[in-house]
DNA sequence: CCGAGTTTCTACCAATTGGTAGAGAGACTT
DNA sequence: AAGTCTCTCTACCAATTGGTAGAAACTCGG
């Protein structure tokens, strides 16, 4: 049987979609209603606005990355094992979903306005995250100082190189399925190194 | 005596900001020629269209970029040197010129058609730092596998620290420039350990 | 079958978009 | 003084932008 999905939940798809592949500015509402084989008032009874329906789509993702990552945190059993998840969660989320990281990136960029509500919606992971990095660091099962900065840098690292494809195609790699896997082990290790406690 | 920027590079300047801060498409030529109190006639005199002023910005902005990092790589002895000396750049230039940072994210979105062009400017230096990494790798010196793979997460890493501020201000860090001097330092002992051969 | 929501539509709108055509101003050469 | 070259201007333009007003379909309980 044909399941057939609400309207409001299409236009949320199809909004993220595009704003993460090509930017809230890049996307008129127009566009948004021929993808969607409607008229843009259609879109805008829904969401009262295209800044509101932005923010709609923010939470969508938002919502979508904490589900990723919750299986694995809830799965692992030490610091390291979160580290090694999250790679995971996020670069099959860069094969899969790459326009729900392009989102993301969009949200976060430097001024905008809506990086406060995605800030709200993913405080209580970044919470946990670093209490239990906190943890790990004073037990000495890894190395630094700092758990928020370090965790920071942590997710820098991961969300850059599974993202920056075109720094990548840059130095002369061209984006495929295998070079993400030697992407990610590199990264792997490249993490393992940083975190492991001098002996 | 008032020494009288030329037209032209007061657009370049202008619109490296403007695109750099607000995205290209979240910045108008009518925008432009009201900062800079001129008509967008003037504008599209000196660059043909919008799309032509956008890649006279990106090779500016990747000139100003390489200038920056030159000084670096010609006063480094070793690879550790060099990537201290990139720190040190990328991030004054996230004090100082926050906007080339932000247009140089813009150039690199997946997807750009300027990402190439951004490429080919900057390949030489690529190639001199993969080469060097290189050395170092095959003399033991930097533990690793892949120069470019290993290149790749060094610059994901450093840019990523620099720029992300709206997710550090997400982690309840407010940016200023003692945090930043905060992470700085954090950031390098992340990247050493990184890089350190195990012993 | 009927009325009340709920949803999508047509018909507009003012403002803004990037871009063209061509006039005029200033400087420099001859 | 005349002509030429460089640059900025006014005057437009068609297309697109996000958004409003209100009519037409739907769905569904009574």
């Amino acid at each position: 049987m044909a399941v057939t999905v609400p309207t409001r939940q299409r236009i949320l798809d199809t909004a993220l979609d595009s704003f993460g592949m090509n930017g809230v500015d890049g996307t008129s509402l127009d566009y948004l209603a021929r993808r969607l084989d409607l008229r843009k008032q259609s879109i805008l009874y829904h969401f009262g606005s295209k800044e509101a329906l932005f923010r709609a789509v923010v939470d969508e993702a938002a919502t979508a990355f904490m589900n990723e990552l919750d299986g694995v945190v809830a799965d692992a059993t030490d610091v390291w094992a979160q580290v090694e998840g999250t790679v995971r969660v996020v670069f099959r989320l860069a094969v899969r979903r790459p326009a729900l990281l392009g989102l993301l990136r969009e949200a976060s960029r430097p001024g905008s306005e809506v990086a406060t509500q995605l800030s709200g919606r993913l405080s209580g992971h970044i919470d946990a995250a670093q209490d239990s990095l906190e943890t790990a660091l004073q037990e000495g099962r890894v190395r630094g100082d700092d758990a928020r900065l370090l965790l920071f840098s942590l997710y820098s690292t991961i969300v850059g190189v599974a993202t920056e494809v075109e720094v990548l195609r840059a130095m002369g790699v061209e984006p495929s399925l295998r070079t993400l896997a030697e992407r990610r082990s590199e990264l792997l290790r490249f993490l393992e190194a940083a975190l492991t406690p001098a002996i």
